[in-house]
DNA sequence: GCGCAGATGCAGGTGACTTGCATCTAAAGA
DNA sequence: TCTTTAGATGCAAGTCACCTGCATCTGCGC
């Protein structure tokens, strides 16, 4: 059976092609993707379908889903040890719109208001990536 | 002369009609706004118009802008003592769409990866309010 | 192989936000 | 106070991410 076949399977989903593709594309970059960037890497899935993928991904802790400063979602493959999704910081980079994952650094506890409760947490931060740095004026500091 | 007057003449920006009663309608909220929220209760400014004294105001630093869970930026009044920008966690409801400051927990200290700059940053916490909390299990006031 | 719940594709729609351009006005100088 | 003008505003139109409804298709259990 193929990997990611299981691992849908295994996350009560129905292996269907599109999925498989799909998660095999996220899964093979390791940082997030936005929508349009796995779309145009998969010609000849409906954007709509996509969507829904994506969801059922998100959905079934296969994928987890963070908002970029620019408005868009992105997603990344959930790594192995199942912990909170997502819970490390999300590095943008506003030039070249390319996200990366902070693994080693965690999000810190937060204290939600009087009476609240908190449940989901996101940290982006925004800024300019080692490539963008070097290309444009050569100071990475 | 009127206090936002001032405020907007000192931050380098004409004392328009419109931007005195954008900046009044921020600060005297003391939470995060979004742009929908402010048109509600300024009946007869045009929306493109307002999306660019939010601009205004944000550029010269009398407001910040948070983006929330749901993809809607948010304006919020910036405190007297002027630091970084919106330098602390937000708390978004999930249920109301409201969000507000936890000025009281400030963003720790992120490393950007090698060779990169961080710029922004922006923490948003995703939950239920006190006021939705409430209003499931009987008082709603 | 069969049946069906769930997935997909297509058409159309929503809402946040932007752009271009003509008109208006706050603010500075005469 | 009047004039000038750079910058602000209003309107029309457009872009983009994302959603909804519905008919058709297909993975998977039987």
């Amino acid at each position: 059976m193929d990997p990611s076949t299981k691992t849908l399977r295994d996350a009560g989903l129905r292996a269907t092609a599109g999925r498989r593709t799909v998660l095999t594309t996220i899964a093979s970059r390791g940082a997030p993707l936005t929508h349009a960037e796995i779309a145009s890497e998969l010609t000849g899935l409906d954007p709509v379908t996509l969507y829904r993928i994506l969801d059922s991904l998100e959905r079934a802790g296969l994928v987890h889903r963070v908002h970029g400063l620019d408005g868009v979602w992105r997603y990344c493959p959930q790594p192995e040890r199942r912990g909170c999704p997502g819970n490390h910081v999300h590095f943008l980079c506003t030039t070249c719109g390319a996200m990366s994952c902070l693994v080693d650094q965690p999000l810190p506890r937060v204290t939600p208001p009087p009476g609240g409760r908190i449940d989901a947490r996101q940290f982006v931060v925004g800024g300019t990536c080692a490539r963008c740095s070097g290309a444009g004026v050569g100071d990475a500091g």
